[in-house]
DNA sequence: CTCGTGGCGTTATAAGTTCTAACCAACGCG
DNA sequence: CGCGTTGGTTAGAACTTATAACGCCACGAG
């Protein structure tokens, strides 16, 4: 068992289908946002008839945590991806708004509005651990002239999120900064709201960028 | 004429409809999100079937586009209401927090995901732009020890977003850091990006905001 | 006070959507 | 070689937005 490679031939054609639909799906979510995704539209740009893709997916609903996981995935990879090419945490920075940029209906399927009821499947939650830890060792590497402050006391008892990564409370306050703050700038920046300002987001994103990396408090 | 108190009967009467419309459909938004949002579903709890509605919007389009109208009209007299109490930076920041965990939805109406092809009404801009303008002043009643960036050089020959407010390159660059690292920090709380990580996020704005507020670079 | 007009609400209908049910073909494993 | 799982089909229910056509009634002008 476990061979990957050469499955039966209904499971390679099963996956292969699966893989297509999604590649429509996301097609479907760049030029009109996940609110418009539409299975019939799917099925019908592939040729077949609007049902069908119950075969493969459990409803709009399973297509679109799937796409959702396939996200956090692919933002998990391109960071251990930077980091295994020794980026630093501007490095990490840089591939992070590349990612973003890359598809910005992607990113706001993570980061973006959600929806009241929904809850993230398990699995997603440790990805974002994942990314968690790659970050936090970046920002661990970074040198900081520990200048704690009144919010370090509350985290060295609230760290249960680091998942034992030893990291003290000033690298998990400069963690949490990167997050919120990158996010901050490339979520505006995404969603249109610097567009007619007239600055140039990609060097504000360098500023914000050069306070967080910089060793003060 | 231009006495709004006593109009003609048939006019209050729409007001008063349209207003119990977008009632029920802030009601609705914040229980399920603004994809939920179904015109049908507000005419049934009205007591009037379906089409009546059109009368009042032109379709759901036009509904949304006056419900994000009226949070940025919100947010602007919130902003403007505590300005003129005498708050400061910080009380700005928290009557943004507190207008935003008021009504989650209401917030990403607002700075959400953005539907890809849909432009926002110029009026729109004009109350953001009178947002920025509050936000500017209390940014430069802030002493901030002159510390320059490189990105204030940029800053110095792209402010047209200021609207002609006289505030020094620094002062723009501190509101377009508050503006979005209190986004950064808001949202992802808002979207519960933090709920399992154990810390407190109102403490983790606070210390976001006292950075902000000091007078370093 | 009467009358006509315009605003309001109604039903009917079209064109979408998700999703279930029932049916059939065909592939491939034992 | 057969039989069963898998994949595709059409039909249909319950939604949605939105338009069209029709009637009612209140308001305001004369």
């Amino acid at each position: 068992m476990a061979d990957t490679g050469a499955k039966a031939p209904r499971e390679r054609y099963r996956t292969q289908v699966r893989s297509e639909i999604k590649q429509h799906a996301w097609e479907q979510i760049a030029s009109a946002g996940a609110s418009a995704l539409s299975l019939n539209a799917i099925a019908k740009r592939m040729g077949m008839s609007g049902p069908a893709l119950y075969r493969y997916f459990a409803g709009r609903d399973d297509l679109l945590t799937e796409l959702i996981r396939d996200a956090y995935r692919s933002l998990a990879d391109t960071f251990r991806a930077a980091a295994g090419s020794g980026a630093d945490l501007a490095g990490l920075a840089h591939a992070l708004r590349g990612w973003a940029l890359e598809d910005p209906q992607r990113y706001f399927l993570m980061y973006g509005t959600p929806v009241p009821g929904y809850q993230a499947p398990d699995d997603v939650t440790l990805i974002a651990n994942e990314i968690m830890q790659v970050l936090l060792d970046a920002c661990a590497a970074l040198e900081l002239r520990d200048g704690r402050a009144p919010f370090d006391e509350h985290l060295e008892s609230h760290r249960e999120w680091a998942a034992g990564h030893p990291a003290p409370a000033p690298v998990l306050r400069r963690a949490l900064a990167f997050w919120t703050r990158m996010h901050g700038v490339l979520s505006l920046e995404l969603a249109g709201h610097f567009a007619g300002m007239g600055f140039d987001a990609a060097l504000f994103f360098e500023s914000e960028l050069q306070e967080l990396t910089r060793s003060g408090t």
